[in-house]
DNA sequence: ACTTTGACTATAA
DNA sequence: GTTATAGCCAAAG
């Protein structure tokens, strides 16, 4: 596939992650190819904010789990909220059991 | 064109 | 368990 923006080959593997579930920006970079592009990843969904359709960034954490990017949401406790409204379970501004919820979309698209 | 920065990750102490 | 440092690459100033 050959997308002319980095941003929105991230956006399109967000949004494929199911509802309840998480990622990380790692598992998202190393699946577009950018093994170290984790931060390009973040970069990218800075630009999500108001991207059409809107991308689930709440649904996309840091390696350890925690809610690295709730500082950029409207107000900091709403990615919390969001996530808590999909069944997950939030404390000290880190996912329980967050290996549990994980979705790595080298797994679960690769299944073929 | 150069410098700074950033929603990261891995390794080391 | 934490804190420090380095590697990483693209966008913005």
């Amino acid at each position: 596939m050959q997308q002319k923006d980095f941003f929105k080959d991230v956006y399109e593997v967000v949004r494929l992650i199911p509802r309840g579930r998480l990622s990380s920006y790692g598992a998202i970079a190393r699946y577009l190819g950018a093994t170290s592009g984790a931060r390009m990843v973040g970069y990218a969904m800075n630009s999500a904010h108001q991207q059409i359709p809107p991308v689930p960034a709440h649904r996309v954490l840091n390696r350890n789990g925690l809610l690295t990017g709730k500082h950029h949401f409207g107000s900091p406790n709403q990615m919390q909220l969001l996530l808590e409204s999909e069944g997950i379970v939030v404390e000290n501004d880190s996912v329980k059991d967050f290996a549990t919820y994980f979705w790595d979309p080298n797994v679960e698209l690769s299944i073929e």
